[in-house]
DNA sequence: CTGAAAGCGCTAACAA
DNA sequence: TTGTTAGCGCTTTCAG
């Protein structure tokens, strides 16, 4: 591995020149410069980033801890997007999934400090509020899909009760007034939001909530077909069934279109459904193709790496980010 | 930010018996190490990653380059188990997803040899064979579901022949004789080493080849339910239709027990089904549960860090490293 | 425009 | 058991 010092010695100038060919140094002569590069080139020399860091302190790196990397978009989407903001400014994401063991994520956060990460991210797969985090040594740290029960860190995270109302305000601007909702596991942050936008939507809109139309307890990895199935059927077997079912994801609304088949009912004439999530291989593959709410995973990661990047400089508040689910729509509502 | 100097002061010894105590070197007398500790623990030291690595030259990185993220479990799997094997040694990874440009390819490899990690993965989404891999500067280098066209690079590998061929087997063995095949996408590597493990199953009992049994051209990012349909209703619409269909992804399986469904057609019954990559929200939620090959993302990402780790430092020498797909035996045949 | 000296924070010899 | 002396490869003064 050669060092500046070779190429120095190899293009005869001092070191300090290389260095600055290295960094874009304006005050080089032209000549000199290409000089330079040529024999960088031939060496095959590398400058050694942490050598560089040393110096500068810039590590060009940012930390990403999740807590479930599982097999839905979930995660993917917000690497995906915390990457692509990243990639931007050429700076590498660090990534550590804990599995949910407290002693990794302790771990990974040292490691990570020990590394002067420019910041780190730490996303959970489901919403929720978290009592304490790892001491990170001022370095800024955003969560992502999950918050602190005192709010004393910032979070970016999706807009639960404004997606759930306005799904429901959809449903109610179609003319319908029995809105069933089969909802995400209970006592989850995301499940009460959702409810009580759902809730708050009828409310606006003059409609009793009836508890008979509301069925929860599902969460995405432990989803089984059987349990939304049942959901689904115990709704339509009301005295009133539903006109219109809102659905925690779009797996679950597979599942109610499945029922809904059987039961010789047809999407939307009978029933009228919306999903939540816009898992594309599922909503583009139902028939009719379903009406969801997306789950905006990469515009949130791309958000978390540019509020540690820009944001935070500009004031290290803790803050909430809240960001729109928007309405995709298709042809089951 | 505290350097081991300042706590050496603090703790009045020389910065060098610091380090000791950092490094776990057992010479050190106990009381001394508690007391430096102490006052590690006082000032919330923590030693820099970089001027670390700049002494030892190891950065307990390792730079996973992708293709594609896709929300399918491919990459997931990939990562999770590469983070898995990783972190047994508190090694971290360095992401990067190229969204297949070469230029983004290039520069990543091009950071991580800066950033001297100690090996890189090349994971793609789809089997492929790559012409070119840029120079990484004689760090040991795997491709993870690809491989070199030359095979001048090491390569982590599903099974595809053996797999395909087992599958092909095992409806043998149920006493199926006309068994049909939807494949992937066409002129993959992956689609033309199933249909030779087809192929050769049928072959070597006795079995005629039967191009009409066969339907190609679906590729898992871009599968559309209608195309499997459509490819499922042919093979039901044959003078003699297969009484077995082995499916090159879950999905594809999902299309075709809906197809069967509508025909009247039950599983395993009048027609056996046997799925590609075992997606257990897939597999598991149909009814019958889906028998499936199971696709080794998790074991695959594990494999490639511990060959870069371990083996390469045995043997640098190219090999292929072929991983078995275990069939995962459920209720559909 | 270029170079010399100093030092980032740490570890590796070698002494004491 | 502990301390001293050198650097690791680079950037940053400050001079030329």
């Amino acid at each position: 591995m050669p060092t500046i010092k070779d190429v120095a010695r190899v293009a005869d100038v001092s070191f300090k020149t290389v260095s600055r060919v290295i960094n874009n140094d304006k005050q080089v002569k032209p000549q000199t410069r290409e000089r330079v590069q040529e024999v960088i080139r031939e060496l095959g020399y590398r400058p050694k980033h942490a050598a560089q860091m040393m110096r500068t302190q810039r590590s060009q790196s940012i930390g990403f801890i999740t807590d479930q990397v599982a097999s839905t978009p979930y995660a993917v989407g917000f690497i995906k997007g915390a990457q692509d903001r990243a990639w931007m400014e050429e700076k590498i994401l660090l990534i550590v999934n804990t599995e949910g063991e407290t002693a990794v994520q302790q771990r990974a956060v040292e490691l990570m400090v020990a590394r002067q990460v420019e910041g780190i991210v730490y996303a959970t797969m489901y919403r929720q509020a978290l009592d304490t985090f790892p001491d990170t040594a001022g370095l800024p740290v955003v969560l992502l899909n999950c918050s602190m029960k005192d709010d004393s860190l910032s979070a970016v995270l999706p807009d639960d009760y404004g997606a759930a109302r306005q799904a429901t305000e959809l449903c109610l601007q179609k003319g319908h007034t029995r809105i069933g909702y089969i909802n995400l596991l209970d006592k989850t942050v995301a499940a009460e939001e959702r409810l009580a936008g759902y809730r708050d939507a009828l409310e606006q809109h003059g409609i009793a909530f009836q508890p008979e139309l509301v069925h929860i307890g599902y969460l995405t990895l432990m989803f089984k077909k059987s349990v939304a199935v049942e959901a689904a059927t115990a709704l339509m077997s009301l005295a009133q069934p539903p006109t219109a079912i809102f659905c925690g994801n779009d797996h679950i609304a597979m599942a109610v279109y499945e029922t809904l088949k059987d039961l010789g009912k047809k999407i939307p004439h009978d029933v009228a459904i919306i999903g939540f999530d816009d898992e594309q291989l599922v909503t583009l593959n139902l028939t009719p193709t379903l009406s969801s709410m997306d789950f905006p995973f990469f515009t949130m990661g791309r958000r978390a790496i540019h509020y540690l990047l820009e944001d935070w400089k500009q004031d290290p508040t803790p803050q909430q980010i809240i960001m729109p689910c928007p309405y995709i729509e298709r042809n089951s509502l």
